[in-house]
DNA sequence: GAACTAATTTACAATGTGTAGTATAATCAA
DNA sequence: TTGATTATACTACACATTGTAAATTAGTTC
């Protein structure tokens, strides 16, 4: 073969094709979703609405649960870089708000219906990480600690709480500017660390 | 047909046939919830496993998403029973624990793995009915009024906590007894009231 | 035992799945 | 612009799943 290296060939994520493809994908997802439950979402009923051909979906991603991951993965990198600013952390958390609210849309129907749990779960994660820093910084000085609650169940509690709370204000069409449920959400949040 | 009514011929219910093939099925189902995702679980599949011929399953159930259905109909009939007895809360959330935790192969499959979020559902909607009744008992004394947090926002966070406290110590195995968890849980439930 | 009901068995049409092969068209690098 | 590359379209196929129907067998109730 001579050694003939063709390595900086464009051979993904730039193509225009992929991109418009994944996502004429992503939002025939969307509105199935929004049209009728997960179970009754076929590779083909995806690939017609779509209007692509049903081959090509197996091109992109090897079945539908496959094709959920991925639009998870990519929801996470979204949020990662909300939490990229130096901000402090009831900023934070207004921004993620916003972000949400701003593609309330896909929020709405991965997070707060009863189908897709991969997101919850993905944010879950995710939140709960974000939770444990907040936490350390400040379990030293609190009562928490002298009460002796182990600290994981500290972390379920607020963890749950917060994606809790974003998933019902979903639910209820958001009825409260991100600025001010976030202050609510922190009043609650620190109330008990006094 | 000369007006010959049998209204009291057992059509149903309390018939051993039916029970059986029920609770075969329930089985059944819960046992390949724990080796394969829920979009593998076919209706063949679940009849072999349940040792029942397939068209046997239409007869008790329209499709699998109907069953999940009423299998969390009967959870929330199960968990209905342990409110039943006046106890004061802290008790009532002690008695739920021991009720989950006993069955912890059935709860666990159904509320803590990432499938199945109609469960999750039922038992939120459960949960949150009783949190805004322990919450109105207490709301008048409370810092919280004064701070003008509206009350969904109160339920809501105090809901998600509970069900999430729940599933993750479900997820971890029960690593804590029921009287800890809930000793601590109401600790931490009570902290913001002060 | 007679009446009833649940479960089995077999069959069938319709739909969905995953993969192959070939052809067309868009994109990229030079 | 040209040639190489890659995404998509199209057709086809073997196979699994679904939901229902009809006739039969087995178990339950009174």
């Amino acid at each position: 073969m001579k050694g003939v290296f063709k390595v900086n060939r464009q051979n993904s994520i730039t193509d225009p094709r992929k991109i418009r493809t994944r996502k004429l994908l992503r939002d025939a997802f969307i509105e199935l979703l929004q049209e009728m439950d997960i179970e009754k979402i076929t590779v083909n009923r995806l690939a017609e609405r779509a209007t692509i051909n049903r081959v090509t979906f197996y091109l992109h991603y090897s079945d539908i649960p496959d094709m959920q991951e991925k639009m998870a993965d990519d929801m996470i990198d979204d949020i990662k870089h909300v939490f990229d600013n130096p901000l402090k952390n009831g900023k934070k958390l207004e921004k993620l708000l916003v972000h949400i609210s701003e593609d309330a849309d896909f929020y709405k129907i991965t997070l707060a219906s009863k189908v897709v749990p991969i997101f919850r779960e993905r944010l879950n994660t995710l939140l709960s990480d974000k939770i444990v820093l907040m936490l350390e910084g400040k379990m030293g000085e609190s009562s928490i600690v002298k009460a002796g609650i182990p600290k994981d169940i500290i972390v379920w509690y607020n963890s749950s709480a917060l994606i809790g709370v974003i998933i019902s204000w979903l639910q209820n069409d958001i009825p409260y500017t991100p600025s001010f449920l976030a202050k609510h959400f922190i009043f609650l949040h620190n109330s008990f660390l006094k």
